[in-house]
DNA sequence: GTAATTTCTCAAGTTCACTTTAGATCAAGA
DNA sequence: TCTTGATCTAAAGTGAACTTGAGAAATTAC
């Protein structure tokens, strides 16, 4: 009667249940527990994984959807509001997305054919973005 | 004087010394080497790493960039219809991930401020597509 | 009440795309 | 020639995002 359980949420999201208590370890759920210990989840946790679903779509590292949803409340349902704004946030990142694959394809577009690719003449090379020192580890294959 | 040094073309494309010798071992680049053990570079191999770089802004994996490479010829310049052949690829996956992203933002147009995210009514969270079993490792951000 | 599922924790394994380290060799400038 | 810097190989490390495995306890189904 309190709460759905880990594998509900699976079946209702999708993702594996192990996946599930990873996103917790980064703060994304937030369950209570049963007398047996057991995890019980509410709807807003459905909402919550949803969201980050839908944001790790966008490309955004787990990392970043975690710190937007520490702004959520935790155990209560969120206001219209905190999901708009959320929202309209996530929405900006998408543009800016969309924007930089068009530009992507146009410069292709004058390219194909030509076989160019030149490092000096081509726009499709140089992005014009800083791609030098980002550190140790995978880069994002995406450039936010 | 012939070819390029390895760091040549670090300094020319922006990557690490070792980022190079990485893709070497994908099959991205073929050196040759000169009396001393070094690698030497061409031209070609200069434009294959400006494809990989372009290839890996619209997301595709390193391993499905080197089978597409494995059809350039490796120590000669390619022509200009083997470039067209895999731009012309490309830009079909580019279109489709435009699309994708296209969707998603009408998606959350519609959904910003309405706080639903409920999981049976919104678009935003079911996209259609089959998610689950992928096998281990982890999983693209973005869905091709 | 017993068997079958599910869940629990925690540590270790996996994939991708690289980087770092170590010790040795090669190349180039003063 | 000497020395500084670039390059070599091979192995191990890194970060993100999870999965897998083991052994135990809780829950559910019959």
């Amino acid at each position: 009667m309190s709460g759905l359980t880990i594998g509900d949420l699976a079946a209702r999201t999708g993702l594996a249940v192990s996946a599930i208590r990873f996103y917790e370890t980064h703060g994304i759920v937030h369950p209570l527990r049963n007398a047996g210990g057991h995890r019980r989840y509410g709807a807003h946790d459905l909402r919550r994984l949803s969201f980050a679903m839908i944001a790790q779509r966008l490309g955004l590292p787990l990392a970043d959807i975690a710190a937007h949803m520490a702004d959520l409340p935790v155990h209560k349902a969120p206001s219209k509001s905190d999901w708009a704004r959320i929202s309209t946030a996530m929405r900006a990142d998408l543009n800016t997305r969309i924007a930089q694959l068009e530009r992507l394809r146009d410069s292709l577009d004058g390219c194909i054919g030509c076989g160019c690719l030149s490092l000096e003449a081509c726009a499709l090379y140089n992005p014009g973005d800083a791609r030098a020192a980002e550190g140790p580890g995978p880069r994002t294959l995406i450039t936010r």
